[in-house]
DNA sequence: AATGGTATACGAAATTATTCGTATATAAAG
DNA sequence: CTTTATATACGAATAATTTCGTATACCATT
């Protein structure tokens, strides 16, 4: 069971992650293209930063054919979690509570998603509730 | 009213930020002193820091005394805000919902702050309502 | 006035992250 | 077979961040 520190990604490389995690295993050339949608980046820029993703274990590549391609070696729940505690501990002093008032309170956020952060609490609640009673607390 | 673009933290400037926002005016010494509890840092080190923080505005300094005295320029809130954005951005896809679920089910977060969550999102709703009665249909 | 403790200023090394040029290989089209 | 388009490899410049050594000034105590 060799659980990796599971590396973590600078801004750069959360850009080419996105872009895996949506399109799934993609070419450099694809990459490079979405990330040229939003500025301005060379071809051979894109392709060296996947080198050292692949490098530090953030990617996995198929290179059978000659055009290699790429897909995450990480998945986006998890580094966004390690996202999430990294800014918490780093600017919040560890309070999720903050986290998420400032979330809901800058941006400007649609009544559909703050009815599924609703939904989201009531499961929570009723989980707790269920471990009290049902006893098995083996939490989920 | 000249509206600085707002310079954008680096890891190292937020912890001494966390520091200000929590005790104060203070100086270089209590500010290394307190770093120094987490991880090893030589004073010179936090006085190049807060310096080059000057430098960029995002501290202010007191330099009345010898002993020279600094507290923040940023307010803590904005900062946090301006956080959330860069992470809402570059790891969630803009969506704050994801970043809420992953704060709250990752995290474990107590019942107290759970409530209090609630707490805000009907606070939000009754603006919501409020605004619509009003009339004033400014955007959804 | 000499000593010891503590302060700031500042240059610059060390580290990390980002960007790109150039060499070279391969495949397809003419 | 030659040309053209496109691919990877890799060295290395640039930039941004972090760290610290050293010079120097100030203040108190002796």
């Amino acid at each position: 069971m060799s659980k990796l520190p599971l590396p973590k990604p600078t801004e750069s490389e959360l850009e080419i992650l996105q872009v895996l995690w949506q399109h799934g295993p993609t070419t450099v050339r694809l990459v490079n293209d979405e990330l040229s949608r939003k500025r301005d980046v060379g071809y051979t820029t894109t392709l060296k930063l996947l080198q050292l993703m692949l490098d530090k274990g953030l990617v996995l590549r198929d290179d059978e054919s000659r055009t290699h391609v790429y897909r995450a070696a990480v998945r986006e729940e998890e580094t966004q979690g390690l996202l999430i505690d990294r800014l918490l501990d780093a600017a919040f002093g560890g309070s999720a509570l903050k986290l998420v008032v400032q979330a809901l309170g800058h941006q400007r956020t649609s009544p559909a998603e703050l009815d599924q952060i609703r939904n989201l609490l009531n499961d929570m609640e009723q989980q707790k509730n269920a471990a009290e009673k049902g006893g098995t607390d083996e939490l989920a």
